[in-house]
DNA sequence: CCCAAAAAAGGACATTTGTCCCAATGGCAT
DNA sequence: ATGCCATTGGGACAAATGTCCTTTTTTGGG
């Protein structure tokens, strides 16, 4: 649920301990917007601690989590191969630090460092790779099921991530959410 | 809903027809399995012509469509990056013919090619892109506001998708599929 | 051309999930 | 400490969706 992506961390580390590629180290606080759907950016985003979540909400208000993004994840990336607006809305869950490129500079890191490239071609197949299983279960799952399946794999999620974010990942509102939990905890 | 790649496709009929790099073209009937999920496979295919439907489906013997392929898409190119095993079946809606790559010689033309190299990674940071707003609009609006959704992007969707592939994209049933189509009807 | 099998359509009922509330709790700034 | 606001928890009812079944329609092979 919380991606993560050492290898690619670890490289850019080591890229920017280099000094070479204008990559810059920024830091935001909990609770803050980054980026906004719809809007057009010209940075690239790679998580170096703490967890952001990548969201599209629409005009009733309905909010959908696309992911939540650990230590080495990137974001804005995807508008570097497609000069597009921003599908997703990016904010900080906890307090965040990142490293920037700016377009220009990714994409050169792209066409000349064939290990970047690599480990970027990688990272987008993983994204796409995990989406599969996530919505294949969501849709075929009861609430109580995707629940369970949510903590064995990130046990301390509830005293991480507020309610209204766990709903709004499972594409649930937090009613039904709260509903399965105490079915869960009668069950137990 | 069924996604297209012609910048793909036309480079890759270029590098077809130079003959060099192993590219075989193959054709497939229609209602055939191409690839099972978890198993693996050593070969990527790019759509020439058809429609294919790449699911997941689980011991309940419920199926989740992920896409719809049309012309340039490609298939079992994941595995390239991660060696593992398939998440997705594919299987063919429509005849299809399609060229087939070595995951070697995919590989060596990712390497050697940069064109192929900007292609393949568009192509992937569009997979990802086109999901987010498809399963946020899915969880954040009622079933026929979907349908009509669908028919739009799609005018002769019916005539060409079975319904229970088309309920099984939107993450329902048939019998719901076909509630809300009366009600669209009823309501026309 | 005909028949078997698949696909489509829909009735009746059960279950799940959402909506609309309101009450309780817990930080957090003043 | 006080008051305010966001978060959490849950009752009661409405609406959406699924389940189970039966009937009708379409399709493709002999």
């Amino acid at each position: 649920m919380i991606r993560k992506n050492k290898a690619l961390l670890a490289y850019v580390e080591w890229l920017y301990a280099s000094g070479k590629y204008g990559i810059v180290a920024e830091a935001y606080a909990a609770k803050r917007t980054i980026m906004e759907q719809a809007r057009r950016y010209n940075k690239v985003y790679l998580i170096k601690s703490g967890i952001a979540k990548c969201y599209l909400s629409n005009e009733n208000g309905r909010i959908f989590i696309q992911e939540f993004l650990g230590e080495g994840m990137e974001f804005g990336e995807l508008e570097v191969f497609n000069e597009q607006h921003t599908i997703c809305s990016v904010a900080t869950v906890t307090p965040l630090e990142v490293y920037t490129f700016s377009h220009a500079g990714f994409k050169n890191l792209l066409e000349t460092d064939a290990k970047f490239n690599t480990l970027v071609l990688k990272a987008l197949a993983d994204k796409i790779r995990y989406k599969a299983p996530r919505h294949s279960y969501q849709h075929g799952y009861p609430i109580e099921d995707n629940i369970v399946r949510l903590q064995a794999n990130f046990p301390d999620l509830i005293t991480v991530i507020p309610k209204k974010d766990i709903a709004n990942y499972i594409g649930i509102t937090t009613r039904s959410l709260n509903r399965a939990l105490r079915g869960l905890k009668k069950r137990a």
